[in-house]
DNA sequence: CCTGAGGCTCGAATCGATTCGCCGACGGCG
DNA sequence: CGCCGTCGGCGAATCGATTCGAGCCTCAGG
């Protein structure tokens, strides 16, 4: 700490009171009386004294104030993903007004041994972003520590889990097309399995993704009765998106769907620059319901998760678990958003 | 902490060595031979121990491990501005490179008391991201606490700083647009002041906004002899791109500039919206280079800032500061990158 | 005037590890 | 054969605060 060499004790021996007196000052718990605080007080502004070292009463109260988030497994990629933003976003507000520290922790690749921030790192608790979940050594490294995790978007299998209900919003999305006519849906989905390429899947080789979002999403289309006639997985990109909608358009289908809001916003695109016209020749749909102002006239059909409350829900059950509560695994539902594309 | 009680005094009684020795073993610093770590290793494994306590590592040490980083002032403004990303991208990377970690301080609102974080996050430097340097009162609260401090694009006035060359930069885009023969350029720029609501601005009544930031690109415009012919001034969002170039585009401009690449992605929008031809028949430019591949066919002529190396730059400054170094302002050049709208 | 009850303040233990100086033992060299 | 240099391990002080039980002082009631 680049702290002032100040300490407490010179605070009170300046104040002419006790060290344990000059500390209840500061944290206002126990009894003291106003012009005791105030002489305290005092004194700390005279000597420039600004609070009392977190570190060291983190150390003595056993709680660090911090909540680590450990990030998909690449820092980049998570950056560049608003849906991790919007996460990371509610998480970060949630615990400011706790009074709680954020911690950011860059998951280790897949394999690598953790980063030495996950053994390293001071922290009460910590929420796994949903790309970080793949990394089983990541989850094992913090919980050989002891510290309670919570994962965002995982099975919820190991402890704590805040989700959205991915399959029956996309069985909703299934219905909505199968109304619409649309037979024929072509979709980009997720990766099956952490690091995964882009590329086309055959559904006949391997039925069920690894990946338990990619594998719930499908699920619920397939709930609802469809069965795509090709599917592309990619990352979460624009660019991405585009490349799996050149890819999928050879398909013929008359509907599109991406497994997330940048994904369709890439085949919206890709659907445009082969010149077919949406949603007259073929829809397109989404997942997420984040704002793309940049889409223009069109509004992306959508499923619209509720992300902020996903992360602040998250820090809540990461907070109860640092406390030494228990915090149950939490499902919130998804509202389909109809726009123009479909 | 929720670690396990087991501490390194159990840890050194279990392998029969004295305390001293046992944190040799993990820290590895000082003379332990071979066989006594191995020894001291086994039984922490036999005792589910895994490595010292970082809180009680930091409080000795005097050193958290832990660079703060203060967002800008709206949390979530920052999180949608993919610059802050990239920045805040870049710091995290270089930070967890050296084994530290990167702590999210939500910069409390303009007036308002400093938030709790500033005062009591354990860090031992801090970083302030572009839009949290207007509010005085955070940078006062960590100077008080003896905390060094990098800003990035401030002045570089209090402080070690990290900026590019915007000024520079703006200059060869005017030189850019006056080659191509347009006088008649309408500006989007950033607020003039922190606080300030999306709007007109007419430049004879302030000529030189208060927002360093905002005042040096303006500043570079005019002195490769642009003087805009409308300034609207709006926050780096699309949306506020869109709003601009609308009421921008009445006072008939030939170029269109946007102080940012979000901004200058609207008034691309808006001109193609009100049926314009880009370049033929209005130019749009922006700054910072960031990626936007649903642009379509379109690239952006921009500026290009080095963000992550920024943000590197800015974080090994905070490291350096750390250490109890001193790190001096740096400022980086910013390239002209002439696309397909000029 | 004496006693009981509160309300404040103080001492001291404690959180868990780092680190510096010191000491014993062992090996090499004169 | 003895002395000195070195390597490895040990003790103890220390980082800066929190917190609990004990003690004192004062005020009120009998």
């Amino acid at each position: 700490m680049g702290r002032s060499a100040t300490t407490l004790t010179d605070v009170a021996r300046a104040a002419g009171v006790s060290l344990s007196t000059a500390s209840l000052a500061f944290s206002g718990a126990g009894p003291i009386s106003s012009a005791t605080r105030e002489k305290v007080l005092a004194a700390a502004a005279e000597l420039g004294y600004h609070g009392p070292d977190p570190v060291a009463a983190s150390l003595r109260r056993g709680r660090s104030g911090v909540i680590g988030v450990v990030m998909g497994s690449a820092v980049r990629r998570s950056f560049r993903d608003p849906v991790s933003i919007q996460f990371l976003d509610g998480i970060v507000t949630t615990l400011a007004t706790q009074g709680y520290g954020t911690l950011m922790l860059p998951a280790s690749g897949s394999d690598e041994a953790p980063g030495s921030l996950l053994t390293h790192g001071a922290m009460d608790a910590a929420v796994l972003m949903a790309g970080a979940v793949t990394s089983t050594r990541t989850i094992e490294a913090l919980r050989a520590r002891g510290l309670p995790t919570v994962q965002i978007g995982g099975t919820g299998r190991q402890g704590a889990s805040v989700r959205a209900r991915d399959k029956e919003g996309m069985q909703m999305l299934g219905e909505h097309l199968r109304e619409r006519g649309h037979t024929r849906v072509a979709v980009a989905t997720l990766p099956w399995q952490s690091g995964a390429q882009p590329g086309p899947v055959d559904a006949g080789t391997t039925r069920r993704p690894a990946a338990p979002i990619t594998a719930r999403r499908l699920d619920g289309l397939r709930a609802a009765g469809v069965e795509p006639v090709a599917i592309w997985q990619c990352a979460s990109l624009v660019e991405e998106g585009i490349a799996a909608g050149r890819a999928l358009l050879a398909s013929r289908p008359t509907a599109l769907v991406g497994f997330s809001d940048l994904i369709a916003a890439g085949l919206l695109i890709a659907a445009r620059e082969a010149g077919l016209r949406v949603p007259e020749d073929v829809a397109v749909a989404g997942f997420d319901g984040i704002d793309l102002p940049w889409l223009g006239e069109d509004t992306l059909t959508t499923l619209v998760q509720p992300i902020a409350d996903m992360g602040r829900h998250a820090a809540e059950a990461a907070l109860t678990l640092a406390a030494g509560g228990t915090a149950k695994s939490l499902s919130v539902d998804v509202e389909l958003r109809v726009g123009t594309t479909t």
